[in-house]
DNA sequence: CCCGTATGTCTACGCTGTAGACATACGGGC
DNA sequence: GCCCGTATGTCTACAGCGTAGACATACGGG
């Protein structure tokens, strides 16, 4: 990667996700992203504080495409848009998903889609309390999920393990995606759980 | 800590977690465990493939003291026992229990609660695959639930920036629980919007 | 008694994040 | 046009990490 005219977060961001991408989240080191970008790696720590910092805007330029149908969308309709455009925006960059997953939404997109949350939950007509406790429940569902969703794909699938061995099954053949655990189906199935739950909630 | 007569998987997770516990995830590094020991840090993987797995077997044993109440108790106040059982156990020991969260429950102490939700979950009349999604979805919840706690008390506490910058709150007094993110009040009423989407979907 | 295996030790490699001193480039006030 | 304060990038160095690979020792069964 050719190296900007000048450095700023932003170009940081987008080159270190690019990587991540590309390599994988180990790839994504100090000094790695600083060859990326042909500079020393110290130049990161002109425009952010530590590397986790470098790492919060990566995973917030990774839900840039994350879109929130807007209030013209029944409430219901929007949680689950908005919920599911966070996941896919971030399945598509497996690399920093687990960071996405791991860290308060603070980048600027991280809190447009927030409010979108919040303003979806008040139309349901819970109390400003429940709101905010309602979709941090959403959020941490996400989150998990898409942190099962990335580990699924790596190492040795190890949560297949867990519900082989819990229900007691035969290790045979998984009976498919019964066991598919970071599937887009079990995400689903987990967030109409809630969605309900909330619907419920609601009516009280 | 003395070194014990042999070194054995359980002696050194032992050792790990209350090092764990006193100073702090960091601190758990092959070296500062096997100092802890007094040993020498490759004798760690005369009993663990890597870090990893030792981490694993740390994260089970925090698990140790998690009880399920068992069959006779109904099965939503069962699968609320077992949420908060693991739960609390996990908050017992901060050090470790991002880790507890961050892998599946493939130790003994994992399987037998996982055991136990599956077998509340039955009870509540779901299909068994509904079962499986179900406690996916609560130990995805309860997971995520625990990074926050932990990471609530850890840095600046930047989740509660959250509520307050969506919210568009000023940033007064936060109201005290209002925005206690990883609060046990909080992580209860993520828990009843799923059980009771359970106890809906149950009823289908 | 002896040998194979299990267990622990030592050294070394390549990597990490980042502190601190230094060079350079730029933009506004005289 | 010059000059200086600040912003930006570079260099060196440190302490720490996980762990590969060769080596020593200790133990239990034939």
């Amino acid at each position: 990667m050719a190296r900007p005219a000048r450095l700023t977060p932003a170009a940081i961001a987008a080159a270190a996700l690019r990587l991540g991408d590309r390599e994988g989240a180990a790839a994504m080191s100090m000094r790695r992203i600083a060859a990326d970008l042909d500079c020393d790696p110290m130049a990161l720590y002109r425009h952010f504080a530590d590397r986790e910092a470098l790492l919060d805007a990566v995973a917030d330029a990774a839900l840039a495409d994350a879109r929130d149908p807007g209030p013209a969308t029944p409430w219901d309709e929007r949680v689950r848009a908005i919920t599911f455009a966070i996941r896919s925006s971030a399945l598509r960059h497996p690399g920093i998903a687990a960071h996405v997953a791991a860290r308060p939404p603070l980048g600027e997109n991280g809190r447009r889609l927030g409010a979108g949350l919040f303003a979806a939950l008040a139309e349901a007509g819970l109390a400003p309390a429940d709101v905010v406790r309602s979709s941090q429940a959403l959020i941490a569902y996400l989150a998990a999920a898409l942190a099962m969703s990335v580990q699924a794909g790596s190492r040795d699938a190890r949560w297949e393990q867990v519900s082989h061995a819990v229900a007691g099954l035969p290790d045979g053949p998984p009976g498919e995606e019964m066991f598919a655990v970071g599937s887009e189906e079990q995400f689903e199935y987990g967030l109409r759980l809630l969605i309900n739950g909330i619907r419920a909630e609601a009516a009280t």
